[in-house]
DNA sequence: ACCTGAACACCGTTCAAGT
DNA sequence: ACCTGAACACCGTTCAAGT
C-alpha cells in the first residue's frame, strides 16, 4: 500500500470512530469522508462497505471477546463462564449504537463483512451454553442461536433511551431464564 | 372537513397501510404521497409527522389491545391474562417492522404523536403485571417499564429475520422468566 | 379551504477524470 | 496506484403559488 493511502486509511479508522461513537451504525458515510478531509471515493475505496468500516471498527473486540470466551471456558465454572461472557458482549455492544442490529443481519447474509465475526461469535456463545448446559446449569431447550437472539435483544433494550437505566436489570431477568438451579440471591450482574 | 380533503385523508390512510406492510415503519412518505396520487403536501396536511400516520394506522390495535386487558383482567386467572395479553401485543406488533423501535422511542418523548398509546399500553400491562405479582404468579422485582421492555424486545427480536422463526420460543423463555411458580409443561405459547 | 410540486438540504453509491 | 468530486437517484420537510 502506499504511504498516502495508509495514511488515508487510519485516518479514516478514526475518524469513523468518532462520527459512529455520535451516531451510530447508521452513521453518514459522507461525513465520516467529509471530517477526514477526503474525497467519498477514498472512503469507498478502503471500505467498500459500511459494514467493513464497521468490522475494522470492532475487530479487536471481536477477537479479545471470542479470546474471552476461550478463557472463561478454562477457567471458571460453567455457569459463571456463561453469564459473564454474556455480560461482556452486552458491553461491548454498547460501543456503538444500533452495531446489534447490524450484526442480526449480518449473520444470515453470507456476503456481509461483519458475517464471518458474527458467526464466530455466536460459536464462542453457543460452546458456553453447551457447557453449561451439560452439567445442567443452563435450560436444555435452548441452543445458541437462541442465546445469540436474547444477548442482542438485551443489548438493543441497552440503545433505547426507554430501557437504558433499567439494562442491568434486564440483564438479570434474562439471565435467570438461561440458567436454572440458581440459589436465589446470586448477583448476576454489576451494579445498575 | 371538505369532501376531496376526507376522500384523501382516507384513501392515504389505506396506501399507508399498503407501504407500511411492504417497507416497515420508515416507510418513504414520498412514496405514499406518490401512490396515493396526492401531492407531498398534503399528506403532510393531514399527517404532520410520520408519527401522526402511524398512530392513525394502528390506533384501532391500541384500543382492542388496552380493552382486552379490562377484558382478561375481569375473565382470567392472572398469571393467564398476563401471558395472553403479552402474546397478542407480540402478535400486534407483526404488523409493521419497526414499529416497536418507534413505540419505544415515543414512550420517552411527549411531543409524539404515538407517546399517549404508549403510554397507555404500558399502563394495561402494568395492571396485569401487578396483578399477577399480588398472587405470587409473576416476580416481584419488576415494574411495567420492564414489562414493556421485554415484550417490545421479544417483538424486535420477530422483525429480524435471523430470530424471526424462533419467535415463539423465545417468548416462552422470556415468559418463564416474568413468571414464577409455574407447574413444569404448562405451554406459554402457540405453536411455532 | 385545500392542493400542488418546486426548492432546499441532506443521503448512498458510482465512476470519469485527474495526479 | 490512488484520489477527487460531480453525477445520479433517492430521502424528509417546507412553503409560495395556485384552484
Amino acid at each position: 500500500m502506499r504511504v498516502d493511502a495508509q495514511r488515508n486509511y487510519e485516518h479514516l479508522l478514526d475518524t469513523g470512530r468518532v462520527v459512529v461513537v455520535e451516531q451510530g451504525a447508521e452513521a453518514s458515510l459522507r461525513d465520516v469522508a467529509r471530517r477526514a478531509g477526503v474525497g467519498l471515493g477514498t472512503l469507498y475505496r478502503h471500505f467498500p462497505s459500511r459494514e467493513a468500516l464497521l468490522e475494522a471498527l470492532l475487530r479487536e473486540s471481536f477477537e479479545k471477546l471470542a479470546a474471552q470466551a476461550a478463557e472463561l471456558e478454562a477457567a471458571s465454572a460453567p455457569a459463571d463462564a456463561l453469564i459473564v461472557w454474556l455480560r461482556d458482549f452486552v458491553a461491548f455492544s454498547r460501543t456503538y449504537r444500533g452495531v446489534t442490529e447490524m450484526m442480526m443481519a449480518a449473520i444470515e447474509n453470507t456476503e456481509s463483512a461483519l458475517h464471518t465475526s458474527c458467526v464466530r461469535l455466536r460459536g464462542a456463545g453457543t460452546q458456553l451454553l453447551t457447557r453449561a448446559q451439560a452439567v445442567g446449569a443452563a435450560r436444555p431447550d435452548m441452543d445458541g442461536t437462541d442465546l445469540f437472539a436474547l444477548v442482542t435483544a438485551l443489548a438493543w433494550l441497552g440503545d433505547q433511551p426507554s430501557s437504558a437505566t433499567r439494562a442491568g436489570h434486564l440483564f438479570d431477568i434474562i439471565a435467570s431464564a438461561i440458567l436454572v438451579n440458581r440459589a436465589s440471591g446470586d448477583s448476576l450482574s454489576e451494579s445498575p
